[in-house]
DNA sequence: GCAATTGATGTAATAACATTACATGGCAAT
DNA sequence: ATTGCCATGTAATGTTATTACATCAATTGC
């Protein structure tokens, strides 16, 4: 699908994630979105829905936290699996792909004849300036 | 680290997740446990922490919820990497763990000069009964 | 014995994250 | 102009997790 334009809210959220340093929390976006208009959680929700959706936003599960999409190129055709490195220590976030991870899944899923929709690998630790 | 001689709180949450088909989250385990007394999330959680870091419990992200540890053998020595399949349709959680998949992330991640604390892996999907 | 320490527990309150329900407004297609 | 669709606004509520503070029991060192 190709991403459409964006609408107000959607670009606002989009703006905010885009120039963060890391991750963000929807409450957190939501606070930084009050002078633009923003009043209650759902206007950021339903963004970050469709930014999800169309695939420059992504979901840090086990932060409950969302970051903008880092690759360089176009987010339309499927990327495939999206992993993340996230550092305890200064909360940077850093996103990669690869082609035999994901292969390898595939294999090991496809033995259990289980149909995969959505893929999370997020690895905590500390990334080198913070070991 | 040996397991130790388990509390009468963290028994019953492990009793509680080891007789469950599924996960629960740890407001489900509240409830569950009301009869044995339990009043309090923080009853619940405290349990859940000591479980999680003897390994007999796992948390799953994606879901804000608790599985406990299907390993058959024992949870004393690290495991590695352990992944998830999860069924949007009938909720079945099945853990595997792959020593090619731990040795690629940790290739990955090496390269980044990042150390690795705890790494999480789930795949939402449906299951062969689901399709 | 007995203070000091440590770890488990109990209770209440609050914080943080997310959704449901319902009403309104804009805009395109017919 | 009516209909349908989608984005939006607002309020209320539901769900998940933590902080703060008090108590209790077992152990250790003196």
């Amino acid at each position: 699908m190709a991403t459409p334009q964006l609408t107000k809210n959607q670009s606002l959220v989009m703006g905010a994630l885009a120039h963060s340093e890391g991750p963000m929390s929807a409450y957190t976006i939501l606070d930084k979105l009050r002078d633009q208009g923003f009043r209650a959680p759902l206007q950021v929700y339903r963004a970050l829905d469709k930014l999800l959706e169309y695939g420059l936003v992504h979901r840090l599960e086990s932060l409950n936290a969302f970051v903008a999409c880092t690759c360089p190129d176009d987010h339309e055709h499927d990327r495939g699996v999206t992993a993340f490195t996230i550092c305890e220590g200064c909360g940077q976030v850093t996103e990669f792909h690869d082609e035999a991870i994901e292969e390898r899944l595939s294999t090991l899923v496809r033995g259990q004849n289980f149909k995969t929709e959505k893929t999370t690998i997020e690895i905590r630790g500390h990334c080198s300036s913070c070991a």
